[in-house]
DNA sequence: TGTCATTTTTGATTCACTCAAAACTAGCTA
DNA sequence: TAGCTAGTTTTGAGTGAATCAAAAATGACA
């Protein structure tokens, strides 16, 4: 845990994308691997305890950087900010729980593609698919029982 | 196409949906019809010509009462203004052309809950699923074949 | 070790949207 | 048909998320 011991897994993925290994990026993919469906403002809360200084634009930067050189992926689901996740290159999906807005990844149920294919006639050339599901996480489904112990419906 | 002939249909629906028919509603229950995936600014730009006078607040207002009641649908493809729909009731998606931000139905493929299935474990409740498709449509393709004639690749 | 393009910082700005109080009005009731 | 009142609209301020841009700092190469 010294930082004589820069981390030589980041170091290596920040150069490997073309990208200069800087102590913001560095913490800034740290912390997407410490929580793996992280938004700007939650890097950006991990970090400045380490690395005091850090700018909230920085961590848009390096988040931005990331995505554009696929080293992460930037989803968006209504009603959340931007949310930025490591998984990148294989066919996964998300669960969003309408509670407490916490976000988890499901696998592709259907082989790598699944029902996704548009109807033809659509005029669209289709590139992506984006599947997210909605529902409540079992955190919320245990608050909810607790609030209402009555064998109420 | 008087304005004595005060739109039986749009009338019946906003009442019947439990709100109060006012001319605001109208206007915007109008320019949906006109326009199936508009935005609040869409909907204003629309009605500010006929209705002078009316705020985007009021936009908003009916647009959210209208999602509340039931009798249009908030969708927001990541990176876009939230949009709204008439069609609601139905399992049906939607594809958003990358280059010009066009948004279009698409009919559930599979039946009405296609290879939507969340798998076991997850812990989540699942309420609905979403699935957005990315592409770019048929106007965009037409134009950058315009653009670049010489059979080039 | 110096150089220079890449990054970070700082600060202003935008956009989509929400909040809240005051003014207005649809539609029920007497 | 006038009056009442809860539901709407208006006005205006305020928010969060994100972008833009210019100046200062720094990584990585020669």
């Amino acid at each position: 845990m010294l930082d004589s011991q820069p981390d030589a897994a980041a170091d290596a993925l920040i150069r490997g994308a073309g990208l200069r290994v800087t102590a913001t990026r560095v913490a800034v993919l740290d912390a997407l691997r410490a929580r793996p469906h992280a938004t700007a403002d939650d890097v950006f809360d991990r970090i400045v305890g380490s690395l005091p200084g850090t700018s909230k634009q920085s961590v848009y930067n390096a988040l931005g950087d990331f995505a554009d050189a696929g080293l992460a992926r930037r989803i968006e689901p209504a009603g959340h900010a931007g949310t930025f996740e490591l998984r990148v290159g294989d066919n996964h999906h998300h669960v969003v729980c309408t509670r407490c807005g916490r976000i988890d990844d499901v696998d592709c149920v259907v082989g790598s593609a699944p029902c996704l294919h548009v109807p033809e006639g659509s005029g669209y050339l289709i590139e992506t698919a984006e599947v997210t599901f909605w529902g409540v996480c079992s955190d919320c489904r245990a608050e909810s029982e607790a609030e209402k112990p009555r064998g109420s419906r």
